[in-house]
RNA sequence: GACCCCUUCGUCUAGUGGACCAGGACUCCAGAUUUUCAUUCUGGCAACAGGGGUUCAAUUCCCCUAGGGGUCGCCA
């Protein structure tokens, strides 16, 4: 059993988004493919930003992704609990050892006295930062103000003038000098702690050996290192991801739209498409290959491959992806998934034999769920002709194909799909009518377009007695 | 503003001190197939941020500049 442990450690406070998504899925991929757990826990020590229904939907999208975690919320292994409001006595007891060891101290100063140093540090031009009022307070003084109860946080207190480095998997050695760090809040007033030592505690605890999270945790790593030493831990292997990006850059976020994983199952992406689609923001391997399933990705996947800079979410080419997975996935399968959407635009498919084949040829034609139920209305519904619809309609020789057709059709009720196919190849030299002024006219009249599917095709999907309806509906 | 990180086609990316007038994919354009459309196939457009070094040789190594991003919260 190798004992590579990764977490994957979201705050609920809104819906899985495509960067937690992406961190979730290299979590996955490498504990699978090093033999390793996948732990999922609930970062909850902010009540503020606490959202109703965020944790079932972290994980509900994970699951609905095909992301299983080993351990987690209702799946216990030994290193619970994974919320971290259930583990306050666990992190009071480390800040109590911190305060006693003197590696950090009481703070009375209040937000507004904190906020004024602050702007007076940005003033003068400074970085702001924490003046240290509190750090040399004396015992006595700090049991008066405890005595008059004066509400405090617990900080920590960094060392003076100490180069704090570390190596990150992805992009090797980073330094932080120590003057640049704030006496970070470990413990806020409230008795929660914050994250810096709630992550701390728990990753040690839960036996984490690879922290991969967001490039935005970067600059606070010296925080968490200079934690572990001090409580004489081993600190894990560091590995911070590039950024997902906006179009203009940015940190992906929801002000530029719906990043979540749920909005674009709504949309109709396939899970598949969706995680090939995200692994490959920030990961590709030496080959060519772009076409990744979980399996694979578990197979070929590697942080060293893994690059720095942040990528551009751009939805074009999974756009692309996701239809290329409409085609080449089984069909039974995309029948399986599209059914919710088809329920919802037409209502009834309970006529499997016609959903099939409206699936078989519709994915051709479709990059989404929703355009594929999009497209099969006309199979469903009754056309609703424009005014260039019905001058085609309504032109001698479409007539004459129309009445060539309720002829035949009348002749029997059942038709083969190569009867059919015959029957419109054929139809033209008895008619003497061809191309454009033969094929527009019977497109529109069975799907409301003068361009799609084989006109066989389409008739053998709509039956022959929706087909005859259809004719006589539009004869004069 | 300070610090940290980053910089190859529009986007995702491959790439090595010489085999690169830089490869793949998406998008776009053209052509073929399809009587149409979609699919498929073929071809095309398009990039090493800039400047200095090091070197016989730099997209690849070093430095500087510029640009972008992240962080600087009793949020994670």
């Amino acid at each position: 059993m190798s004992n590579i442990r990764v977490r994957f450690a979201p705050s609920p406070t809104g819906m899985l988004h495509l960067g937690g998504l992406r961190t979730a899925l290299y979590d996955y991929i490498f504990a699978k493919q090093q033999g390793g757990k996948f732990i999922l826990r609930i970062e909850d020590t902010d009540r503020n930003r606490y959202v109703e229904g965020a944790v079932e939907n972290l994980v509900n999208s994970l699951q609905m992704m095909g992301i299983d975690f080993d351990e987690g919320p209702g799946k216990d292994g030994g290193f619970g609990p994974y919320f971290q409001s259930e583990r306050l006595d666990i992190y009071h007891k480390y800040i109590e050892e911190l305060l006693e060891n003197g590696f950090a101290y009481k703070c009375f100063c209040t937000k507004e006295e904190i906020e004024k140093m602050r702007e007076k540090a940005i003033a003068k031009k400074e970085n702001p930062k924490y003046d240290g009022t509190c750090r040399n307070l004396t015992p006595e003084e700090v049991q008066a103000k405890i005595d008059a109860g004066m509400p405090y946080v617990v900080r920590l207190k960094i060392p003076e003038n100490r180069m704090f480095t570390f190596y990150d998997k992805i992009r090797g050695k980073v330094e932080i000098d120590s003057s640049l760090i704030d006496d970070q809040i470990l413990l806020k007033t409230d008795g929660y702690p914050t994250y810096h030592l709630a992550a701390v505690v728990d990753d040690h605890l839960m036996e984490i050996s690879h922290v991969i999270r967001g490039e935005e945790w970067l600059s606070s790593t010296p925080k968490h290192i200079y934690l572990y030493e001090v409580f004489g831990w081993k600190a894990p292997t560091w590995v911070h991801l590039p950024l997902i990006l906006n179009t203009d850059k940015s940190k992906l976020s929801k002000r530029h739209g719906d990043f979540s994983v749920e909005g674009f199952m709504g949309k109709g992406y396939l899970k598949e498409a969706l995680v090939n689609f995200i692994a490959l923001l920030g990961w590709h391997p030496s080959s060519d290959e772009e076409i990744f399933n979980l399996g694979k990705m578990i197979e070929k996947f590697s942080f060293k491959r893994v690059n720095k800079a942040g990528a551009i979410f751009d939805n074009t080419k999974l756009d692309w992806m996701n239809s290329w997975y409409l085609r080449n996935l089984d069909m039974e399968y995309i029948a399986e998934v599209s059914e919710p959407f088809f329920i919802k635009v037409v209502k009834d498919i309970s006529d499997k034999d016609k959903y099939r084949n409206i699936i078989k040829i519709g994915r051709d034609y479709a990059q989404t769920l929703v355009e594929l139920a999009e497209w099969a209305k006309p199979f469903y519904f009754d056309l609703e002709f424009t005014k260039e619809d019905k001058e085609i309609l309504n032109n001698e020789n479409s007539q004459a194909v129309f009445k060539h057709y309720l002829e035949r059709f009348s002749e029997k009720d059942v038709w083969t799909l190569d009867e059919l196919k015959d029957l419109v190849k054929k139809s033209p030299k008895e008619l003497n009518i061809k191309g454009k002024n033969y094929y527009f006219p019977l497109r529109l009249v069975f799907f409301g377009k003068t361009s799609g599917p084989g006109v066989g095709e389409i008739i053998e999907i709509l039956g022959i007695e929706e087909s005859k309806k259809r004719l006589q509906k539009v004869l004069i």
